[in-house]
DNA sequence: ATTTCTTCTCGAAACGTTTCGATTTTAGTG
DNA sequence: CACTAAAATCGAAACGTTTCGAGAAGAAAT
């Protein structure tokens, strides 16, 4: 590789003034340029990214941290984060958490070689977060909470949504309502659960154990769940999964038991991915302002970048959104 | 920051043998080992991942680099790629061509932040390609054809694929079938194109241009050129879109005029995405095999990596994966 | 012709590591 | 106890940039 230093020589000039020109300092002279530009383009050179970043203490590039770059993909949240990143003339990265204390986005937090994260990974601990964040060095942390000098985090109302969600199944006239929630360290799910709760025990019901399984977030997970629940005999009216994947599991579950959604069950997801659109019946779900808090992240990063200070936290909204997985119990004339 | 100065200055060694004692280095005793690092630890010290790499001149990273990180994600790919990285011992981030020669992935491909590439961006130009590969920075292109010294291809073999796609709906009885393009400038959509092509010439039938339009390759340019096509009156008895994106568009389409698939007319589609298979119809496509692909990928990549040679360009099967967006033409006695 | 600005160019230091070769310390041997 | 080999430590150079302060060359002003 061709350095600095051998195009200075090929156009015979000191290193300094080649730099200069190679970055269109004003201060050479057009003729210099040329030259140094010209040898530039023989050696085919191209500056050497670590050597500019460790000289200039900064590398003009963010990362966004996700816990499974192969999971199941924020695309909204993603757009925004890089519209944003782009917007400001930086470079944005994708990397990933798996791994635990070796991980990717771990050394790229400790070595510094961003200049400031957004982080969205529930399998990163806060004790990172801490060790990393600071005056100059800047993290979002989305769906967590978390605070500390450098660290500002973003959160969606679950418990709003938990409780809209099973409000709004109880308002339908749903008596028996289970929960299946995702993993117990996840910080979304026990707002969901605790949103759940307050609905339910505000109408007057009491949450019965043998209806709150655990899917883990993931579909295979509500898939067995509900296989689980079928077993066992008695049946909800209702259920709240605590996220779409496994609610779609659950539809997988009910089609195979030949119970029909929503005629002889209603249920209701959380997140409002793509397939919730597409699948049979539409799911019912809530939805997650994903570009907006995207968005807000990347903006707060920045500002936190340029040295302006910005709350500790952030509180997003959710929102409703009906479509034919629910509708009234179908006993409901004599139950209710 | 501190530096490893401050953590020798701390300890009471000299630079270099707290270098040798943070890396673990035999050479040092045991007793000024824990020394340094009892000061490294109450400095809360952590290397500059930058000066490390400049004086290394290895990163340990290697990129993925998309066309757009928010894009229609290919996460068994990125999986698999993934697996193979971090097997090797090797950091994975993902980086966007989006913004054309400052795009942060050709930013990182000349600057050399990584030690090489999985390029699956159809956005990127061979000449940034072929500029920044090299015998000591490998790049793995896939899903274009392209040779030079550090570089290899990675093609599914999509000519096959269309020709598939083409002879399945042709055995159906289907004489009358449109194809619905890419983008013009996408390797992948002329290769399924040139499948189309052939098959129908095969059969003796010759491909009528009011049956060809274009849909980008996205949900909504499908939408239109179904909708256009719903417009000019006569309808062909089959369609076969470049991918399965453009279908679902398609099918909307269809839906919004009342025309039933797969009884009143056929389509097929590209790619098996995971919507395929929950979408109503489910719909008959040609799966590309991803997870194969990016395996491969990372192999090839780490081969190289370490000098071994490899070929110059590999070529994967397609596979047709049957559901229920196909059957025979309504009038497929009459017709044959 | 001397002085004072500009404008351009240069050498050298610095960024924070790794690593080579040399030096000091320690332990082992006769 | 002196001598040697091994083990531990050290100083300095290097990686490829940026940038500061200063020098050189020429133009403008006295």
């Amino acid at each position: 590789m061709a350095t600095i230093k051998d195009v200075a020589k090929l156009a015979g000039v000191a290193l300094s003034t080649a730099s200069y020109a190679l970055s269109g300092d004003h201060r050479v002279s057009a003729n210099t340029r040329e030259k140094v530009l010209e040898a530039a383009r023989q050696l085919n050179y191209h500056k050497n990214g670590f050597a500019m970043d460790l000289k200039r203490s900064r590398t003009n590039t963010i990362a966004l941290i996700l816990a499974d770059l192969s999971g199941p993909f924020y695309s909204e949240l993603i757009r925004s984060v890089q519209e944003v990143a782009l917007s400001n003339g930086y470079d944005l990265i994708a990397c990933s958490s798996m791994g635990e204390r070796d991980s990717t986005a771990v050394r790229f937090l400790r070595e510094k070689r961003v200049d400031g994260a957004v982080v969205l990974a529930y399998n990163m601990t806060d004790e990172v977060l801490h060790a990393s964040a600071g005056p100059n060095f800047p993290i979002i942390a989305m769906d967590r909470v978390i605070s500390g000098e450098g660290l500002v985090s973003i959160i969606v109302d679950g418990e709003s949504g938990g409780y809209e969600a099973t409000r709004y199944l109880i308002n339908k006239g749903h008596r028996k309502v289970a929960y299946i929630s995702g993993p117990s360290n996840s910080f979304a799910n026990s707002l969901r659960y605790q949103g759940f709760l307050r609905a339910m025990k505000e109408a007057g019901l009491e949450e019965q154990a043998k209806w709150r399984l655990s899917g883990g977030f993931i579909r295979d997970g509500g898939y067995k769940a509900t296989k689980m629940m079928l077993m066992q005999g008695e049946l909800p009216t209702a259920i709240f999964y605590g996220n779409d994947e496994m609610a779609i599991g659950g539809l997988k579950a009910f089609e195979e038991g030949g119970i029909r959604v929503p005629e002889d069950i209603s249920i209701i997801g959380f997140d409002d991915i793509e397939l919730t659109e597409f699948i049979q019946p539409p799911l019912t779900t809530i939805r997650q302002p994903m570009y907006e808090s995207g968005s807000l992240a990347g903006h707060l990063l920045f500002q936190m970048l340029n040295g302006e200070s910005v709350n500790e936290s952030y509180k997003l909204n959710v929102q409703i959104i009906e479509r034919q997985s629910v509708s009234a119990p179908a006993n409901s004339n004599s139950s209710v």
